[in-house]
DNA sequence: TGTACATCAGTGAACGCGCGTTCACTGATGTAC
DNA sequence: TGTACATCAGTGAACGCGCGTTCACTGATGTAC
């Protein structure tokens, strides 16, 4: 199948100016002393770079990686054991940075059912905005050795806030009397969030909406209030 | 409600046991010669039970197919011009085998709603029943070359089928007022049922339950229905 | 102050691997005469 | 009836590729005395 994966690298960034081309690769000056961690910053950026372009953690190897950032590939070895490991901690800015926009999101908001839509839609936008991570993130292969998904889970805060959320809305009566646990209204919740999330990704070609997108939302709350 | 369309002749039979050899490779005898095509089905075969086993498309790779048959890879070319045309011919039986499934389900069901209710647990079993298939036909990157989903789409039986069903409960006045576009109503109910689906396949950890699929369904409904 | 030495941030070459695909071929099978 | 020949279903070897990772090393940098 050859699965070239793309020339790569955005050729756009105007602060390493003269280079940008894909072979000579600039080989970039030695740190030094105690700089050692500056290395690991641009694999980590050079990484999440060729993520997002390719979209595949398939394709992003520990020699593309090595030559975006000017180096060669065993140098990644003295900041990470292994590309699991690598692919992994792009990944946990992205569930760090998934956690920050909803939080954002829903400051100043005190309606708990809005609190809802505005959690949901903020999940959507991010995924919109970042659809190669929120692939690795939430569409990986369970047997996939970057799928730290359940890692994540037990610790993260929008799905314990959530959960939360929902909690209000069942205590004040606002759900059916059928919804009342909100673990799984909250695991309910997020399928249908997750449902648009990510077939906006597999399928961009499908005539999505920011209107769509407003009314899926308050109808997935709809459906489980009175 | 197992769906599994194709039996997936299971080679690994008891008396291989633990371990299935990798190495001998039994040759099989010749076809004679007007039998091609049984060649062609024996392929077709050992890729789609490498898919069901790996349950990812770049892990069936033309060399194991050939081993599996107990044919030397160049044989693969005689029957299918490349890989990609060969991942997507093993899909493209899933495919049809959704299409029958749902289409068996709703036999005998006049209800609208309950119609409906159907379609999507049938739906979801099927994702169940086949999660790497399902994979492949529903979670694959778009630019991925086996990703024939938009010649599929336009050609599918239940899409039409769903909508023409969401149409009926949109004429009889069951859904809420806001609810017009039978399409956009198929579109965003099918988001919901994939979600469940993909997430039931991504994250099989999470606490499913037959119990919960069902709420699930029926409160996607009751969402948009009066 | 100078100098020996430890440390650190990498390099260069290689390992063995599996991949999709091509190419020239072979030998059994069927067919025409 | 026998025999020459075309066809067909494959084989065997090789192509060039990119991959993750290891290993012994080098040369600049900082430090102790």
């Amino acid at each position: 199948m050859t699965t070239r994966p793309v020339p790569a690298v955005s050729t756009g960034s105007e602060d390493d100016g003269p280079s940008a081309e894909p072979e000579p690769s600039p080989r970039r000056s030695r740190n030094r002393r105690g700089e050692g961690t500056r290395l690991r910053e641009e694999i980590l950026t050079a990484a999440e770079e060729l993520l997002l372009t390719t979209g595949d953690s398939d394709a992003v190897s520990m020699r593309l990686v090595a030559e975006a950032v000017g180096v060669t590939p065993p140098a990644i070895y003295q900041h990470f054991p292994d590309k699991t490991t690598l692919i992994w901690e792009v990944s946990a800015r992205y569930f760090a940075a998934l956690d920050h926009s909803i939080d954002k999101a829903v400051v100043g908001v005190s309606d708990p059912i809005e609190e809802l839509e505005v959690r949901g839609r903020a999940y959507v936008d991010f995924g919109r905005d970042n659809p190669e991570p929120y692939r690795v993130m939430f569409m990986m292969h369970p047997h996939a050795p970057a799928d730290r998904f359940n890692e994540w889970v037990l610790q993260s805060r929008i799905f314990r806030e959530a959960t939360a959320n929902l909690q209000v809305c069942i205590d004040t009566g606002l759900f059916l009397p059928e919804y009342t646990d909100a673990f799984l209204v909250s695991l309910a919740y997020w399928a249908r969030i997750h449902g648009l999330t990510s077939l906006m990704i597999s399928k961009p070609a499908l005539p999505w909406s920011d209107q769509f997108i407003d009314q899926y939302i308050h109808s997935c709350i709809h459906g489980i209030a009175r």
